[in-house]
DNA sequence: GGGTTCATTATTGTTGACAATATTGTTGTC
DNA sequence: GACAACAATATTGTCAACAATAATGAACCC
C-alpha cells in the first residue's frame, strides 16, 4: 500500500497530477493492479498528509494550496529547517558526511542523466539525512511533512535545467558548511536553498491569477 | 469513523489505554458497534499520526515513547507553540477573546465537577482556537499534532485535581496577556504551561526506571 | 523433564458483492 | 429554448465471508 502513496507523491512533484484533479479509486486500483481497498488507504493516508482533499461520497482530488497558503507553509519550512540547522552538531561525523556525499553525487548524476524520478529520489533522501542529523526525529518528522505539502506546490516543469543544477550546487555548499562547525551559516544555506522553488512558484501564480 | 479515533484518542488522554496495550480490531468493531472495516481504517488514522503501532499481520498497540522522545516531543513544542504565541497578533480581537474567554470557563465548570472527558475537550479546544490566532495553519496543525502525541505520554490519574487547576489558572493567565501587546510575555507564560505535563510524566517514569 | 513438532485458536489481511449517494443525461412540459 | 422531474450512470461506502498468518497449547520423542 505505501507503494502507491509514494508514486502518487512522485506523479505529484513530477507535476503528472494537477491540483485539483480528480483521483477515482477504481482507475487508481486498476492502474496499481490491486483492489479498491488499498487504494481507499491509500488515499486516507495522502489525506491525512494534506495532499489530496476527500468529500463524503464525492471522492479525492489533489489538494491546492492559495498563494496565502503556499506562503504560509515556506514561512514553516523556513522556520523548522532553520531550527534543525542550528540543532545539528558540527562538525557532522565522516560516516554521516560520506552518506550525504554520495546521496548528492548520486543526485548530481540523475540530474544529468535528465532521469527525474532519481532526481526527485535523491533529493528527497538528502534532506532526509540531513536534517535527521539534528537529533530530534519530530523536528525531522515535521520537515519531512512540510517538503511533501510543498510538493503540491513546486510543479516544475520537468526539464527546468538551471533550477536543478542550482539546487544540486546548494547541496554541495551544504556539504561544506557540515564540516565546519558555524550552525549560523549551515541555516543560511538551507534557508536560501528554500527560495527558488518558492519564488518560482509563486511567479507561475502570478501570470495565472 | 473519525468518531472512533476521537474516542481512542480520549482514551489514551484518560489513561484508559495503555502504552503497548493491545488493540483488536473485532473488540473495538464491537465496542463501536461498527465492522471492523471502519475500525481498521481509525487504526491506519492513528497510525499515521503517530499514537499507535501496527506491525503487519501481529496487529496495534498503542504506541509509547522512550524518555529521550518524551524530551524531544516537548522540545518541539516549546519551539513550536513560543513561534506560534510569537506571531499571535496582539491585542486580540474582541471577538477571539471572548470566545477564549468562554472556553476558559467551560473548562473550569468542567472540572469543578470532575467531567473529565469535559475537561479534556476543553482543554483541546483552548489550545486550538488560541494556537490559530497566529495565522498560519500549517504551524497550528503541527502544535495540534504534538498535543495529540503528548497525550501518550500525559496519563495523568484523573483526579489529579492540583494538576487541573493550574493548568487553568494559567489558561486565564494567557487571556490576560492576549489583551496587552507584548507577544514574549504570551510565549512565556505558554511555554511555562507546558512543564508540568513534561515534568509528572518525567516524575513517574523515573519511578519506574 | 526439556525440547520439538504438530494441531488449534485468535487475529489480521483480502476479496467480491451489494447498498447508498452524487452526477450526468433525458424526457416532457410550458 | 428553459426548466423541472425523472432515469441512468458513475462513484464511493459498507458488509460478510474467506484466506493467510502468528500465537498458543498439546502430544510426542529423546
Amino acid at each position: 500500500m505505501h507503494h502507491i502513496v509514494r508514486t502518487l507523491e512522485v506523479d505529484i512533484v513530477l507535476g503528472r497530477l494537477y491540483p485539483r484533479e480528480r483521483l477515482i479509486e477504481e482507475q487508481l486500483a486498476k492502474r496499481f493492479k490491486t483492489t479498491r481497498h488499498v487504494v481507499r488507504q491509500a488515499l486516507l493516508e495522502l489525506e491525512i498528509h494534506g495532499l489530496v482533499v476527500r468529500e463524503a461520497n464525492k471522492g479525492a482530488t489533489v489538494s491546492e494550496y492559495s498563494a496565502e497558503e503556499v506562503n504560509q507553509l515556506y514561512q514553516m519550512r523556513e522556520f523548522v529547517e532553520r531550527q534543525a540547522a542550528k540543532l545539528i552538531p558540527l562538525p557532522v561525523s565522516v560516516t554521516s558526511w560520506q552518506q550525504l556525499k554520495k546521496i548528492c553525487d548520486n543526485h548530481a548524476d540523475a540530474i544529468e542523466n535528465k532521469d527525474m524520478i532519481h532526481v526527485v529520489a535523491a533529493n528527497k533522501k538528502f534532506h532526509q539525512v540531513l536534517y535527521r542529523l539534528c537529533g530530534n526525529h519530530f523536528l525531522a518528522d515535521v520537515i519531512d511533512e512540510m517538503a511533501k505539502k510543498a510538493n503540491l506546490v513546486r510543479f516544475t516543469s520537468g526539464t527546468d535545467f538551471s533550477f536543478l543544477q542550482r539546487a544540486r550546487d546548494e547541496h554541495y555548499e551544504v556539504l561544506e558548511a557540515l564540516q565546519k562547525d558555524n550552525n549560523d551559516t549551515l541555516a543560511k544555506i538551507c534557508i536560501k536553498h528554500l527560495q527558488p522553488s518558492r519564488q518560482l512558484y509563486l511567479e507561475k501564480r502570478g501570470q495565472l491569477g
